[in-house]
DNA sequence: GCCCGCCTCGGGGATCACCCTGAGCGATCC
DNA sequence: GGATCGCTCAGGGTGATCCCCGAGGCGGGC
């Protein structure tokens, strides 16, 4: 039998938690707001804290990220309304196991909370995709006309250049002229109205090309 | 019906999987090896690319990396042997939605299949934690010795310089000189023991700073 | 054959990046 | 009241970057 603490700034909504938990968990504590929770979960000794996203005095990744460091041992896992990508990815970057929508039945949630307490993460179903993007890096924003209207030749320097190498380099390394760096990169910068090789340099970073 | 491709260097796992499967999904292909399952894959048009880990010519993480820049639709559900951190955090970062231990189910497979093909995450009970210690770990600010050195004002420049500013727009943003932005510049480099701003760049984007 | 896109260079000039020395001002520490 | 530190700015210099002009060769399409 797990212990949980509950963390939400609706009453009404930790009694249906609560009512629905009881007897297959020992709900240790409840708190309706941030500073508060922080206060008392560690004297709780809870094994899972549920934690609403949206709270007043800091939001839930402010309780996360103030008491993980120091308790390693807590898990923590998201229980909201929003399925919005940011609050998924903010929340569990923090260090939360898990994150479920308030759409959840009673009988998934206990069985959440039970698979979190042994160590697995939990999410409703298509949020795990918007971490798995985040931690991939996926968010390449599909079709990129710019980067396709490049030569082949316009894509070599800006490969290089995006690494730092100067002109002189560039032209050592792809045996040519400086002048013809200098044309290709116009080139580049003109053609994704950039301004400087600096913001080339952020715009290959960002999308991983290297 | 998910159509499916499997990709794994053992014959007879894949005529289980293929037997299991059988009436649920469509089998539209399989592959022995990485080189080879990526030259079929494409052709094959499936939703869902079940694939083993650890394979001659290349692995898994190889298949991912060159089929799914090209191609973000496929869906890779990795299955393997291994319950190794540095697998499966691998083939996630690689881009694969999922990953299985092979002591799994037949149906559990079948139902974990269906899911991917949703757009869904699946993960072996306590495989998924792996990704999110890795993922909030991608987020330490990673204390530094050097950074610590820099002064207030020096912090405010390195962020604005990162951006790609040039040193008169971050002079006009700060409302200072120029000359003081040279100076400050100077004092970043010095400190960071780096010799240009293209360097600097990259120091901060590996380090996250903004 | 002609046009067009790509690749390769050149001259010249404006601007930017980086470094050096030096200097005034305010706050803090002792 | 020095000493130190952070912040501000200046002059002067070299090399790198970026742009505008132009030009020749090479291949493909109509």
């Amino acid at each position: 039998m797990a212990r949980v603490f509950l963390v939400d700034d609706h009453a009404l909504f930790r009694s249906g938690v609560r009512a629905e938990l009881e007897g297959h968990h020992d709900i240790v504590g409840e708190s309706g707001d941030a500073g508060d929770a922080i206060a008392r979960i560690i004297g709780s000794k809870p094994d899972v804290i549920l934690l609403d996203v949206h709270l007043p005095g800091g939001g839930g990744v402010e309780v996360v990220t103030r008491l993980l460091p120091s308790h390693p041992d807590l898990r923590f896992l998201a229980l909201s309304v929003s399925d919005a990508p940011e609050d998924v990815i903010a929340v569990i970057r923090a260090g939360a196991r898990g994150y479920l929508t308030k759409s959840i039945g009673a009988a998934e949630l206990a069985d959440a909370i039970d698979r979190v307490a042994a160590g697995d993460a939990v999410f409703s179903p298509r949020l795990a995709g918007f971490v798995l993007d985040a931690f991939a890096g996926t968010i390449a924003p599909a079709a990129d006309a710019e980067y396709d209207q490049l030569t082949p030749r316009e894509r070599d320097v800006l490969r290089l250049i995006a690494r730092g190498y100067t002109y002189k380099e560039v032209a050592r390394e792809l045996v040519l002229g400086v002048k013809t760096i200098e044309t290709h990169v116009s080139a580049v910068l003109r053609k994704l109205q950039l301004s400087n090789r600096h913001e080339l340099t952020r715009w290959a970073t960002d999308r991983r090309i290297l």
